[in-house]
DNA sequence: CAGGATCCCGCTAGATACTG
DNA sequence: CAGTATCTAGCGGGATCCTG
């Protein structure tokens, strides 16, 4: 074949690219967090709904049904939830309790880990919060320039 | 068209959809934050080596060349690269100068704001760090299981 | 040297339908 | 209720070529 070097030089990149990022576990604790959903979920299930900034210290971290979870993130398909729950259960951030009543129950809750990042992440939104306006304002006089 | 009604009742849920994001601007920030390689030239910019998180406190944040970059995250291609710069410039977020020398030379630096969110980052690849043992360790266990 | 333009592949997210 | 399975489109992102 014609392209076979092409595909080979393509498959050697990549592999080094995956090396490299392999070298750095960091990286790959990053991508996790970095995640979409994830850091929703961790709202969520840690009591700070992201579409209600202001008063979220009050409620403490509390254990959710995944039906309670998918309306409250409103937007996430069931697919990329169960996805993010069963990524986040198999790191250790939540638990996944399992009650089988007749139609069956399931509850999803943080683990002290996962308590511990949400904090984290709390202070990430924290940023956001306070500077969005900065960064919406740079963004208008940027364009506007444009 | 018999698709019609189909195809508006996507329409109209993706318009719902945006507009449930759009509500809260911080989902926004958050998405710029997730970004793949922004925390990582944000980590560059601010003198910290992603794939070296021993000793970083040492060098404070600096400017750095487009070259210096790329050579310095070492997997992002220069479209990537490019285009993450003209992002964070674009909000405000790094510098981009200039200098009319005979081959152009280009220096990025962070600003107030970019180093404030890089000190958040910074909390967040401590926590990423401190845990990372524990992460894996859970996700060994659980693959074990399976 | 810094980056714009273009092509194109692969993966991921979303829609839909089915199950225990 | 809480998923699983499958299909597909869209786009993120890489390679390649070109410019000032």
């Amino acid at each position: 074949m014609a392209t076979t070097t092409a595909a080979q030089r393509r498959a050697q990149a990549r592999v080094d690219y995956d090396a490299f990022l392999a070298v750095c576990p960091s990286r790959q604790l990053l991508a996790r967090i970095s995640d979409k959903w994830v850091g929703l979920v961790l709202c969520a299930l840690g009591g700070s709904d992201p579409t209600m900034h202001a008063a979220e210290a009050v409620e403490g971290p509390r254990a959710m049904r995944y039906s309670e979870l998918a309306r409250r993130i409103a937007g996430v398909s069931q697919k990329m939830l169960t996805q993010t729950l069963r990524a986040l259960e198999r790191d250790g951030l939540v638990v996944r309790t399992v009650t089988p009543t007749v139609p069956v129950t399931v509850h999803y809750e943080l683990t002290d880990l996962g308590r511990s990042l949400h904090l984290v992440m709390r202070d990430l939104k924290g940023w956001a919060e306070a500077n969005m306006e900065e960064v919406f304002a740079n963004r208008d006089a940027h364009d506007a320039r444009a």
